[in-house]
DNA sequence: GTCGGTGCAAATGCTTTGCATTGAT
DNA sequence: ATCAATGCAAAGCATTTGCACCGAC
């Protein structure tokens, strides 16, 4: 099985096999918890979505500023952890920022696992179907269901 | 190439082949910035050494209280810091606590990956040769050098 | 003897929270 | 109509930093 086409690690650009809206998904976890989707959850969801990799709280407020929709910072923070419930978005790790947290999107059950060029600081989202192979049988040896994953990849240009 | 049993993920325990003191990597590193050895970086690299997977700053700065060498909090920090530029100590990210860093060994050139249990919240140490193989060709791939990555998998008690 | 390191405490900056008001269901 | 969500600003907390003194090379 390993070398075959379908099975190679593959650096995923934009295309989205979306399987269901994402606005569905947090309406649903919300509904689970009693809790409303208001017009503000729904700004912050939609600008999210918009972002392209690796992004900040921050970036999402100011991106919120000048929008139809007034949401403090407050709400964005609250909003951001919801959508982690939610299994929407992720926080990332970067060793020389420990102060700020990042995120990214891993909607659907795929996890979107980084490159990280350490040259560029260029994040990159990248496709392992293998490791969830890897993962699965791992946890099943160790008799625990598996939950989810993290992987980053720190690479250099070649030299 | 999968199902080999060398080629088996394994959980690694305790045992580690160390080529080489860590504190000689330590002040190599040091030495090679024209920075010094003091009594008080040994200091917290000892406790570091000590510490079994994961563990936080203010778990090194606890136990350095009553200890031979007193060591501040502010020392601890930038010895911290040195360690992580030396690739011994790399961050860990856990999702539900993004006010605090946690961090584990990572000396030697093997990486530590974690398998962690979202129920018990345990982090043990894995090792997983083929993610290398896997990295390795994919960073190839893309005309890049491995420096490095980072796994965390998730898992919980079968049920 | 020099120059960087340490300790202290104050500063920093992200994230969280309390409370009065507003708004979704 | 009700009960939770929002916004604001203040609090919280891990981490960083400035400065006077101390110690390794």
């Amino acid at each position: 099985m390993a070398g075959s086409a379908a099975n190679t690690p593959m650096v995923a650009g934009g295309e989205l096999e979306i399987v269901e809206p994402l606005c569905a998904v947090f309406r649903r976890k919300l509904k689970s918890e009693g809790l409303k989707y208001t017009p503000e959850r729904a700004q912050v969801l939609d600008t999210v979505m918009r972002q392209d990799g690796v992004f900040e709280a921050d970036t999402i407020l100011k991106l919120l500023k000048g929008g139809k929709v007034r949401v403090s910072k407050a709400t964005v923070y609250r909003t951001i952890r919801l959508l982690q419930e939610a299994g929407i978005l992720q926080r990332v790790l970067f060793d020389d920022d420990p102060e700020q947290s990042h995120f990214q999107l891993v909607y659907g059950q795929r996890p979107h696992d980084l490159l990280i060029r350490v040259d560029t600081r260029e994040a990159v989202t990248i496709q392992v179907p293998e490791l969830i192979e890897l993962r699965d049988k791992l946890c099943a040896r160790l008799g625990l269901s598996p939950v989810g994953h993290r992987l980053q990849i720190f690479a250099k240009a070649k030299g």
